[in-house]
DNA sequence: GTGAAAGCGCTAACAT
DNA sequence: ATGTTAGCGCTTTCAC
């Protein structure tokens, strides 16, 4: 593989002169330069990144650790959608992502922090990790600069993306109300799961603004699972009749929600009504067609990779960064919209 | 960053030993190492991937070539599970992967080749990746290891996974010719890609065995599109009635003839019979739910990557890898299974 | 069993 | 405007 030495031998130059020449700086003669760039593309020249890297102590990578890449998580294109943002960006500003994920069979023999400082990523972005992920903290309270998606953590070196998951939810009981519900149910996802406690903030505010009152025992933990929120939904409509609608912190609970309301012979919309949360490919697709609170996944891998790699530079003005949500009205709450 | 030299002086010894004893050579006294991974743990080492790749002229990372990593293509999960799979290999065996796409707007000022031999990849997965991409080409005929998927190219340095479509194809078709189906139409790919090419063959053996003439014009292109399936199919149920069953490609494209079907008026399975191809997440929430031929696109990037790295590291017993499809019936061609 | 020295391909002072 | 030199962190002969 040709090398600036062979150029610079075959150009009858200093390496030095090659070096400088291929990476446009000004002080070399514009003629040398043709002259060079000339030559190295004759010899179908490829600059060494490891050796640049090595040298220059940056990579031009960036680690995207992600957890649960698997078969699974392909029904919520979450995951994907971001990484795919993520790839956009970075390809835009002449960056290369490595991929790292915790599934493996391995299971974390090497922690995150590990994995990036050996790959000497310059920066991560973190994406379905968990809050009381063990090796999470390790990572942001390392010298790595890290992006984190829904995690509300910042520092010197730790920003963040997320979207507004209270007004989010917000709008989806809003949308409820205005259908003229009032028993309205909510299927959350953890206890302890930020968007979780964020979702149930604005659900609560919007039934408080429209002096609604809230039963807690309406409230279920479905585990962001399609089965574990159709069980609970089951026996919610069973044990409380008098339920009408459905918020739900997933799309992919709202998709067991509607199971739940076809097994007890409820039609939906009109005697059950479902909203979800993510809009989900599935979303569009279900019978009938899901309500829910969009969050555009691509733009939060985007954007966290375009803070990221502003604060790698130096020219992030903040390191938080939040997205708005759309509401999509399908025919899970509306019939012949 | 600790290095091998801090290491070296902490230790009282040369980085020459360092280096032994950290890559598990026999020939250093085990008191030594003891010491030496002590205080490399000590002083929270981690190994310098860019430099050990710069003297051993190998990276220990793989390159996943894509295109078309939109938004869109999160709808057929395809280019997601195979990355999946890609992955959960690879990081078994201790390499990285870097993703590569060329769907950004850069679009492609490097080709391939460039991408890969900047970064120093070992090898290369591509995937989603037409035949007829003028930097295919170029990257297979270059000395960069090579697995390709779904395109059959063979060579010292180039191997392949595919499954089998001529049977997986055979298989959807005689399904539909045991439910009696004796006027079924397929809407294939494109013209020229290789899965389409032998699943039509598959298509056409089956008949051919079963006593059924083949009529070419209720073969058609859907381009792998669900739009242009749906219109195709349309326009083929409008002008032959006689029509009961439809073979498609792919399931996106099978999901556009079922919404063909149902604007028509047509019940499915009843009076239109639908298979698809792939088994996209889609396939089992549609309604009704499709019959397809499954591939385990997971398998499929797992099988590519344990390929090339057995072919970069000289044991490779071949370059072709062939998977098996599965015949999943749902109801979208049998009612009550 | 251990160390000295060379070198992977590149960039960056520091000359000239 | 160009060249000389050192060095990034590591592996690998080759001595001892």
């Amino acid at each position: 593989m040709t090398t600036i030495k062979d150029i610079a031998k075959a150009a009858g130059v200093s390496i030095t002169t090659v070096s400088r020449a291929l990476n446009g700086y000004s002080d070399v003669n514009e003629k040398t330069r043709q002259k060079i760039i000339e030559i190295a593309k004759q010899l179908n020249y490829s600059p060494n990144t490891l050796a640049r890297g090595l040298v220059m102590n940056k990579s031009k990578t960036i680690g995207l650790l992600v957890s649960g890449l698997t078969r699974e998580s392909a029904k919520d294109n979450f995951t994907f959608e971001v990484l795919a943002g993520v790839n956009q960006y970075v390809s835009e500003v002449d960056y290369d992502m490595v991929l790292f994920s915790t599934t493996s069979t391995k299971q974390r023999e090497k922690t995150y922090t590990q994995l990036c400082r050996e790959r000497r990523v310059d920066g991560a972005i973190l994406q379905g990790i968990r809050v009381d992920d063990p090796y999470l903290q390790e990572v942001v309270e390392s010298d790595i600069p890290c992006v984190l998606i829904d995690i509300p953590i910042k520092s010197e070196t730790v920003g963040y993306v997320t979207t507004d998951n209270v007004l989010g939810a917000k709008k989806a009981a809003q949308h409820l109300l205005a259908l003229g519900h009032r028993h309205i149910a909510m299927v959350n996802g953890y206890e302890y799961a930020f968007v979780s406690e964020q979702r149930f903030k604005g659900f609560r505010e919007a039934l408080l603004e429209a002096g609604i009152f809230l039963n807690e025992q309406w409230v279920v933990n479905g585990a962001f699972q399609e089965e574990k929120a159709e069980r609970e939904a089951l026996r919610l409509l069973q044990q409380h009749p008098e339920i009408t609608a459905f918020f739900c912190a997933s799309d992919l609970m709202a998709l067991g929600v509607m199971k739940a309301a076809k097994k007890l012979g409820k039609r939906i919309p009109e005697e059950i009504a479902v909203i979800g949360y993510d809009d989900i490919i599935l979303a569009s697709y279900a019978t009938p067609p899901l309500s829910t609170i969009a969050q555009n996944k691509f733009a939060m891998g985007y954007e966290a990779a375009k803070l990221l790699i502003e604060m790698l530079e130096g020219k992030a003005h903040s390191h938080v960064k939040i997205l708005e949500t759309e509401l999509k009205i399908r025919e899970s709450t509306v019939k012949n919209q």
